[in-house]
DNA sequence: CAAATCTATCGATATATTTCGAAATATAAA
DNA sequence: TTTATATTTCGAAATATATCGATAGATTTG
């Protein structure tokens, strides 16, 4: 039932939420309730610029954001169905 | 509702989710619905039993696993519980 | 007790990840 | 067009993780 691509894909969601930096964005970005500028995300952390750039773009590429350039900004928002797809895979564990 | 999981723990969790081998066996142990052998886990995989061991051992300090001796033989079960935390923590962002 | 079996730990090595500063890109403003 | 601003990409260094073989510890069996 489970093709290698799912669990490719498990693997990767998993190890973007395996960082307490990435933790902390994605928890700011679901309090916005919407898009969150990429600046805004920056300005929380004690990180350089190009740190924080790179851990979004590994929440991008697990799918868990979804980014949008308007201008030279960019904005981040959270993928619910992808966080969805996520929790129903985690869910059979507890059955 | 918050969870009352720390970040902390989220980010071991995740982590230990964050392998392709570490998902098998989590997978593996749910279809046992109950115990499953070390020996049995073993097996399964085209790896040292030091690396098995290794994988095990991060499955259970995450608390995704609960694991019991008996005799000389090791066996382990899926945590529902913390799974069900750690799920409960990440409903949060489908809201 | 000695040998066999099962699992965990150790030490070494290869690979991956995190982090930074610098440079490159892209766009907006002057 | 030149300059300023926002973000991404690159290269390097530090740290973490995965993997193995060897070995240790614990327990069972002969």
């Amino acid at each position: 039932m489970n093709s290698n691509l799912d669990i490719k894909k498990i693997e990767r969601i998993s190890k973007a939420l395996g960082d307490p930096y990435r933790i902390l964005m994605m928890e700011a970005i679901k309090k916005e309730k919407g898009w969150m500028q990429c600046s805004a995300i920056t300005e929380m952390f004690d990180l350089a610029q190009s740190t924080v750039s790179h851990h979004l773009k590994q929440l991008v590429e697990a799918d868990l954001l979804i980014s949008e350039k308007d201008g030279r900004n960019a904005k981040y928002m959270i993928n619910k169905e992808a966080m969805s797809e996520y929790v129903k895979f985690l869910n059979r564990f507890e059955e």
